[in-house]
DNA sequence: TGACACCCTATAGCTACTGTAGGGTCAAGA
DNA sequence: TCTTGACCCTACAGTAGCTATAGGGTGTCA
């Protein structure tokens, strides 16, 4: 019953490129299987778990990190959850920050778009006059020492 | 009146790194600066104003091949403004495809969050579990050459 | 003269893969 | 038996958009 997949099967089952699978065994992520007498991986049931496992994590949008975390949870089953509940509760706050950037994004394309007022030329057209004096830029981070006091 | 800027004074006027602006000249983003004796870049008022509207771009969420056409655009001022319409147009709707994407995924990590019952042990957890279960992934790459017909 | 902020080039690192080169393995068909 | 073709192997380079580091040179002030 522990089937003996090659990498392309497993590949297969969990929706994802062969070369992803060797990439995640570099870095650890996946256990580094046994080898055939050909010296092709050959992988058992707990690793298409743990693969889709690790697939279902990067569609949720987690990092390798984060879900190297979560595997390494999964792994100490007798540590108490609450550190799972702080991952994800961790992530939901990236994700709600992200989601409010774009919504803002949004706002402000569609705002550059309107400011096409059907001209035909490139040196009258109000979307480029926009991008080129709107906001002068956030002004975010510009590293240089601070100045001596 | 044509001021004449060193690097680090540019960066710090469109609030991005040193590192930046010198990357952007290598990509061909910005066009290379005269030089002083010592060979340091000096800036005039058109790079500034060339960045600002790089960084601007960015802030939009353009890639820099995007912004590369419109500052292509901007220096043919004589062609229709229909392209730069039609590259803003194509970016809102990218934008608004992550959006919903987005807010998908929000959903789905309201509902994983919801599983943990305030068990006490990770074995027990539901959110693990769901994370184990749920769905099987999307199932979308897997490239396998088409099975003979 | 020394200290220090700033600049230079070249190169490596980051994330999460993806793609390629140059080979070996394995099963089926001629 | 030989060949074909799908599949596998390792090692390494490439993607986007920077960021960081090493190892030097420049410019200004005390």
């Amino acid at each position: 019953m522990s089937s003996s997949l090659r990498i392309g099967e497993l590949a297969e089952r969990a929706g994802c490129l062969v070369e992803t699978i060797r990439y995640y065994e570099r870095l650890g992520l996946m256990p580094a299987p046994g080898r055939s007498l050909g010296n092709y991986r050959l992988y058992g049931d707990t690793h298409v778990d743990r693969l889709l496992f690790i697939r279902r994590c990067r569609s949720l949008g987690m990092s390798l990190a984060e879900t190297k975390q979560l595997l390494d949870l999964h792994d100490a089953p007798d540590r108490i959850c609450r550190d799972i509940d702080r991952l994800i509760d961790d992530h939901i706050v990236r994700v709600n920050d992200r989601l409010a950037e774009l919504q803002a994004l949004q706002l402000q394309l569609k705002r550059l778009r309107s400011q096409c007022h059907r001209v035909r030329t490139v040196k009258e057209c109000g979307i480029l006059k926009s991008l080129k004096d709107e906001g002068n830029t956030g002004r975010r981070q510009a590293r240089r020492r601070a100045a001596p006091a």
